[in-house]
RNA sequence: GCCGGCGUAGCUCAGUGGUAGAGCAGCUGUUUCGUAAACAGCAGGUCAUCAGUUCGAAUCUGAUCGCCGGCUCCA
């Protein structure tokens, strides 16, 4: 197991006091990864690198690089404050943590910062820099301490936190700054940086609290992984799904339809239906059974099930009628319990497994919503298997492998298992019955145990209902998303009343396990266009040949060759175009078809097509029957990964693709 | 939902108070071409929407909708 001991930040650090438990877990997660990945390394989203337990004496060479840019990274949000505080005296200054790839700080400002002002406050801080002053270290009584910041209340909120009678600062040139440390010694150690862009953040992550401006800035240790990180951002910038699905044509928007409910185009639709179809096989081998159930339901069935009082914020609200009150639901589990309830189920029966493409509508902030991986209407590829306690285990190790072999198929190689956790703390969000948390985490932690899978912790992610695991995709940037999910759950079985009969012939209650294998499809989506940047392997590629005839005379050909790949059942066009074949070799690459083939005398008198591939590698000439064999092996290729051999495991290194 | 930015043709973008532009895509015609863009012409916009300021608004102001970067939230 590869739990590794949680290491907070400590209170008093400019990262702790406001450090919620989204950030602990944040935190938390950099120390779990599992396996190193090879350079260059994409840390997560936040949270940072490990701040050295010792002073900042040590000279910098003697650390880790890990701890040489917390420090760096932590140094530079100190002195961009002070570049800040010398622009605007009046500011109130808040946090300024190390963050993964760079650093910020958070202000409360006279006015808002606009992109234009960042050059001028780099310009400062080039100059402290230059200035190159000593970071020294410092402590003072608490009480000195709350004076010296009385005009600056974030401060003045930070050293309340502070349990201890002094606090620790640190000073470079004229600005004083609550701060454990450790630092670089000296202004001039800081090293490349850009100030990338300015937003809005809540004081403490909490959005009752005021709204600060936050500066974030990049900082590697040297130019060349700085140039090579902004170029990874425009990398992500060039495979953004957004962009990629209107290129592609995959799907739409329109704003009279509303925000979070994109439409797929023929394209987008072709790729969703072949994961769908993919999964509903996978599932009908594993024992699954299909059903349709609808979209709408009383309120009255969200009651019963804890919807309402837990995951009301998310719903859309209710339609009045005359008698009733009718919600769009925001998960498919009631439904699904419904259909186990409508009939009286023994011992013998279970596992059983009810599955469904589920559409779903969520009450999404519009702040959040966009492209397709974060919608208000989006289909699951749900499933609830109902079965006894002591099936629990073996049902979610058997997930776990479908997921596994999903993931495979899909060429997803950079994820990781997240064990979500309540916040025991939080008696709103979660529904309070200890027994159904321990037993349901248990269940979890014995099956990731037994299949040898790691997994990381966090608390504060878990259903409402139950503890889950969820998988956590990372994009190009290091950007954790929550894909895959499975989830324990004993509360429902026990809201709605649930029962089997057993040997003894006696009630007994089963247990649910709630689970996602490609998630939402809109989600996965998303994510396969950004893996890929568009160029989906043969067997997802929405349009797998484009016949390509070199002049009007090689239409019927063209067609004839067509009509052959369709009754082969792939899926192929015709560019009939009055353009020039190299024109339509340009058209077919950027649409990024993977295979081109083109038709002019020669193969029109053999019968064959002059295949290129869209990395622009020419196969040469081919009888038709031959090209089409070769797809057709490529496809169950990439459809069966057993063949690829069994490859169970966490994180991996990914391989990129276009 | 909150903070900030943005919204001009299908797409990418010019146009800062005086009658709306380009390239690509589209259509038509010419060309019939051998592995990443032939040539010519045509057509295409109540400048997101609504209200206001002004003799006059794409341009200034407000509201609404939508998009983008974050925050909070999340599949």
């Amino acid at each position: 197991m590869s739990r590794i001991p949680t290491a907070l930040p400590r209170a008093g650090d400019d990262a702790g006091p406001v450090t919620g438990r989204n950030e602990a877990a944040r935190n938390q997660r950099l120390r779990i990864r599992v396996e190193p990945r090879s350079a260059p390394p994409v840390p997560a989203k936040d949270g940072g690198a490990l701040p050295s337990a010792g002073g900042s004496a040590m000279p910098l060479e003697e650390l880790s690089r890990d701890e040489r840019l917390y420090r760096m990274r932590h140094s530079a949000a100190h002195v961009m404050a002070e570049a800040v505080l010398e622009l605007f005296p009046e500011a109130q200054f808040a946090i300024g943590p190390p963050i993964d790839n760079g650093f910020y700080y958070d202000f409360l400002l006279p006015r808002a910062l606009t992109p234009e002002d960042l050059p001028e406050i780099e310009a400062r801080m080039r100059t402290r820099m230059k200035s190159n002053v000593p970071f020294e270290h410092s402590e003072m009584p608490r009480a000195e301490a709350l004076r010296h910041f009385a005009a600056q209340p974030f401060k003045l909120e930070l050293i309340e936190g502070i349990a201890d009678d002094t606090v620790s600062l640190y000073r470079q040139g004229e600005f004083l700054d609550l701060c454990e440390g450790p630092h670089v010694a000296r202004t001039g150690d800081v090293p490349p940086f850009k100030l990338t862009s300015v937003a809005g953040a809540y004081w403490r992550g909490d959005e009752k609290r005021p709204m600060l401006q936050r500066i974030y800035g990049a900082l590697f240790e040297s130019q060349d992984e700085l140039d090579d990180y902004l170029g990874r951002l425009e990398e992500a910038s060039r495979r953004d799904h957004r962009k990629l699905g209107r290129e592609l044509e995959l799907f739409t928007t329109n704003e009279l339809i509303g925000a979070g409910l994109p439409m797929l185009l023929p394209k987008g639709a072709t790729i969703r239906r072949l994961l769908e179809e993919y999964i509903l096989e996978q599932e009908r081998q594993a024992g699954y059974q299909h059903v349709y159930t609808p979209v709408l339901g009383k309120v009255e069935l969200y009651k019963t099930s804890g919807h309402w009082e837990h995951y009301k914020d998310g719903m859309f609200p209710p339609m009045q009628l005359e008698h009733e009150e009718l919600v769009l639901r925001p998960m498919n589990c009631p439904h699904h319990i419904l259909i186990y309830q409508s009939t009286l189920h023994s011992y013998r029966e279970l596992p059983i497994r009810i599955a469904e493409l589920a559409t779903m509508y969520r009450y999404e902030k519009s702040g959040v919503v966009g492209g397709l991986s974060r919608v208000r209407a989006m289909t699951l590829n749900d499933a609830h298997i109902f079965c006894t306690p002591g099936q629990a285990k073996a049902e979610f190790a058997g997930v776990m492998r479908m997921v596994e072999r999903a993931y495979r198929t899909l060429g997803i190689t950079d994820y990781a298992y997240r064990l979500s956790l309540r916040d025991p703390d939080d008696h709103e969000k979660y529904v309070q019955d200890d027994e159904i948390w321990e037993v349901g985490e248990r269940v979890i932690r014995e099956a990731m145990a037994e299949l040898g899978l790691p997994f990381y912790e966090a608390p504060g992610e878990a259903a409402f209902y139950g503890p889950k695991l969820d998988i956590q995709l990372r994009d190009i940037l290091g950007r954790e998303e929550t894909v895959s999910t499975i989830q324990v759950d004993l509360h429902l079985p026990k809201q709605f009343d649930l029962a089997y009969i057993g040997e003894d012939g006696a009630h007994h209650r089963p247990v649910i396990i709630h689970r996602g294998v490609i998630s939402t499809m809109e989600r996965m989506l998303s994510y396969l266009i950004e893996l890929y940047a568009g160029a989906f392997p043969a067997w997802l590629a929405p349009v797998q040949a484009m016949v390509i005839p070199i002049a009007d005379r090689h239409g019927d050909y063209a067609h004839e060759v067509l009509g052959e790949l369709r009754t082969a059942g792939f899926r192929a066009e015709v560019d009939a175009r009055n353009d020039r074949m190299n024109a339509k070799i340009r058209h077919a690459q950027l649409q990024k078809v993977p295979y081109m083939l083109v038709v002019g005398d020669r193969e029109q008198d053999a019968r064959a097509v002059a295949v290129r591939t869209r990395a622009g590698e020419d196969l040469g000439t081919m009888p038709i029957f031959q090209f089409i064999d070769r797809l057709r092996d490529e496809v169950s290729t990439s459809q069966d990964p057993e063949v690829a051999g069994p490859d169970v495991g966490g994180r991996r290194q990914s391989e990129g693709a276009g």
